[in-house]
RNA sequence: GGCGCUAUCGUCUAACGGUUAGGACGGAGCCCUCUCAAGGCUUAAAUACGGGUUCGAUUCCCGUUAGCGCUACCA
């Protein structure tokens, strides 16, 4: 039974990375028929928030991606103990008592701490005695030292890994506070939920030895590993909410605009690939080509600029999902957008808006600007010179409107009969039919590049088009 | 510093010893066209460097360089 798991500490808000971690576990899960476990990893008290732990939810719901079973760390906090005291009870663990700051941040500098002199020798007797009287310490694990011995695991991924235990440090499982680290707890509960992969980010690739060695100290038999390359920012660095900005956080594409299917499968490209050149999949199609084998070792950017904080490609992917929805589905995707924006806007008036703006706007908060001028009654202040139409000029652009006003007052506002009186207008006049249609277009939209213009006249309906025609007159005449 | 991982167009990637090094995004150009899009076509753009192994290296090995990760009583 394939059981997988994401285990984000809620330390801050669920960013790209996290959701990227989520959906390959997810993929894996869903491609094998197996489980996908939620675990917050909480351990760390000082640093946990809830509004954290909501940002995770809020953010995979968004997604719409589910799991099976759920655990807090923190609920779990005994069975990290029983290991750390069966690990010590089998000498694989040792007490150091060294003070918390004593020799601060002076070893690693040193060039590589493996462990506090003196510590690791102390007696049995001396170690309980001194741990019974309440001396503080840290349990620390007892790394092989010597012995020449090397740790290895088979990565799915990254294939053979080893490493000399000699180049190990003695990481610590128990803080002096009794918490458990995150090596400790993390191995007791994958092994407790029965986890068969481990599927993670590459930075846990060099503490998977110390895991192996927290199983093996156990009698534990270790999960299988897949490590996922890391994703980073077009500057090369880590992606960091605090250099990089909000694109880190999921919630800022959403707030952006993109569609939760669109984004799915932009993150799935990203370090995976079908090899088959395929780029848009549903996410059936996702779970159906999801392996180890297609994932990558190298880094991946996100390719973001400071004035377009969304990856190109990103962008283009969610057009390409927006322009094949359903019309009717698209609608009740913009419905929200626009309302929150201010408008008041009917359903029913806004599906007739959505096939003349569907294939004009790559993320759904460009409705608010593609479509503006159908949202409110008052068009937004426009240069007139913009009436001018070319090769022409403000007298031929009064001509047109004045013509315009005549024809459309007595058209058939269809998009058909639109067409045909806009063109016999622009005959009439014997000038060129975008001659005619260009002021026009400035007229009722604002600007100059708008969605087509019958099918734009229709839904404005007569009764505006005249209006704002008419006060396109008088901003030309005076 | 030590240890680990990685290295193909600007970016995401394909090519698991033999290809004119392929696709996509983005860029440029052309076509279509009532503007803008969409669509079609064309185009520029890459195997980090140096050694091996081999009839033949993007591909295998070694070194260099660069980047990333770990090196906490964070995860």
């Amino acid at each position: 039974m394939i059981r997988v798991r994401f285990a984000p500490s809620p330390t801050g808000y669920l960013h790209i990375g996290g959701a990227r971690t989520f959906i390959f576990n997810w993929l894996y899960a869903r491609h094998h028929g197996g489980a996908m476990i939620l675990r917050i990893d909480d351990t760390d008290i000082e640093r946990n928030t809830d509004e954290s732990v909501r940002s995770i939810f809020d953010g995979l719901q968004w997604l719409d991606l589910d799991w099976d079973e759920q655990y807090r760390q923190s609920e779990r906090l005994a069975l990290h103990k029983t290991l750390a005291n069966e690990i010590l009870a089998r000498g694989f663990a040792y007490r150091d008592f060294t003070p918390l700051d004593a020799g601060d941040g002076a070893p690693a500098a040193a060039g590589g701490w493996l462990f506090n002199p003196g510590q690791r020798e102390i007696s049995r007797e001396e170690s309980d005695h001194r741990a019974a009287i309440g001396e503080k310490f840290v349990l620390r694990f007892r790394v092989p030292r010597g012995t020449g011995e090397a740790v290895t695991f088979h990565d799915h991924v990254y294939g053979e890994q080893s490493k000399m235990a000699d180049d190990i440090e003695d990481f610590a499982l128990l803080r002096s506070t009794g918490a458990p680290t995150y090596h400790l707890a993390s191995c007791a509960d994958d092994v407790d939920l029965h986890i068969s992969h481990i599927i993670r980010g590459q930075e846990h690739l060099t503490n998977t030895f110390k895991h192996l060695l927290i199983f093996r100290a156990a009698g534990l038999e270790p999960p299988q590993f897949a490590h996922l390359p890391l994703l980073m920012a077009p500057d090369g660095q880590k992606l960091s909410k605090r250099t990089h900005g909000p694109v880190v956080s999921i919630t800022t594409w959403r707030d952006g605009g993109f569609l939760p299917e669109a984004y799915v499968n932009f993150l799935c490209l990203l370090g995976w690939s079908p090899k088959n050149d395929r780029e848009k999949m549903t996410r059936d199609e996702l779970v159906q080509a999801f392996s180890f084998e297609g994932v990558n070792r190298s880094n991946a950017v996100v390719n973001f600029t400071d004035t377009d904080s969304f990856d190109p490609k990103a962008v283009w992917l969610n057009a390409e999902y927006i322009r094949t929805m359903a019309a009717a589905e698209l609608t009740d995707k913009l419905l929200p957008v626009v309302q929150n924006a201010g408008h008041n806007i009917e359903r029913e008036k806004l599906a007739h808006i959505t096939p003349l703006i569907q294939e004009r706007i790559r993320l759904l908060n460009d409705v608010l600007t593609v479509g503006d001028f159908f949202f409110s009654d008052e068009l937004a202040p426009y240069d007139s010179a913009e009436l001018i139409p070319k090769k022409g000029d403000a007298a031929l652009a009064l001509r047109v409107l004045e013509k315009a006003v005549e024809t459309l007052a007595s058209a058939e506002f269809s998009h058909d009969g639109l067409e045909t009186s806009l063109r016999g207008a622009a005959e009439a006049l014997s000038i060129k039919a975008g001659q005619m249609f260009e002021p026009v277009r400035v007229a009722v939209c604002g600007r100059k590049t708008a969605p087509p213009l019958f099918g734009t006249l229709e839904v404005l309906g007569r009764e505006i088009c005249l209006k704002r025609i008419a006060q396109a007159v008088e901003k030309l005449s005076c």
